[in-house]
DNA sequence: CTTATGACTTTCA
DNA sequence: CTGAAAGCCATAA
């Protein structure tokens, strides 16, 4: 059974995402390391614009706590015009994440959010 | 089949 | 600390 490894990759990238318990977050980065591909970082971003608003094909819509997922830095990667970043600090803030405001770019202290698989 | 496109990351200045 | 540049690689077309 020849399983390239892209096979499922977006729904690996689901799996793990949904794993991530509120109050928590994780990075795009480690999400790819884990499903084995740690270079393919952009493309588990790539499979969070693909559920959001406006896809009703791709999987469990409103089950994918999709704004736990930021990048490296800390910070809220999202590029979406149906959601804006200042709605992902909200909804990250509803879940008792402090996020720290600078030049309308939010941060996240991953020390102390970041989860650990 | 080939190209283009980036919700990224790392490195280097 | 910031930002540019290069590398990455699953999809879409």
């Amino acid at each position: 059974m020849t399983q390239h490894r892209s096979d499922n990759f977006f729904s690996k990238v689901y799996a793990l995402v949904e794993q991530i318990p509120r109050g928590k977050v994780a990075t795009y980065g480690q999400i790819a390391a884990l499903i084995s591909t740690p270079r393919a970082a952009r493309q588990v971003g790539y499979a969070m614009r693909t559920y959001l608003p406006n896809r009703p094909t791709t999987p469990p819509d409103h089950t994918i706590p999709w704004q736990r997922v930021i990048n490296a830095k800390g910070r809220l990667s999202i590029q979406n015009p149906h959601v804006t970043a200042r709605e992902q600090a909200e909804r990250l803030r509803q879940e008792g994440i402090a996020l720290e405001e600078r030049d309308g770019s939010y941060r996240v202290d991953l020390e102390k959010y970041l989860h650990r698989f």
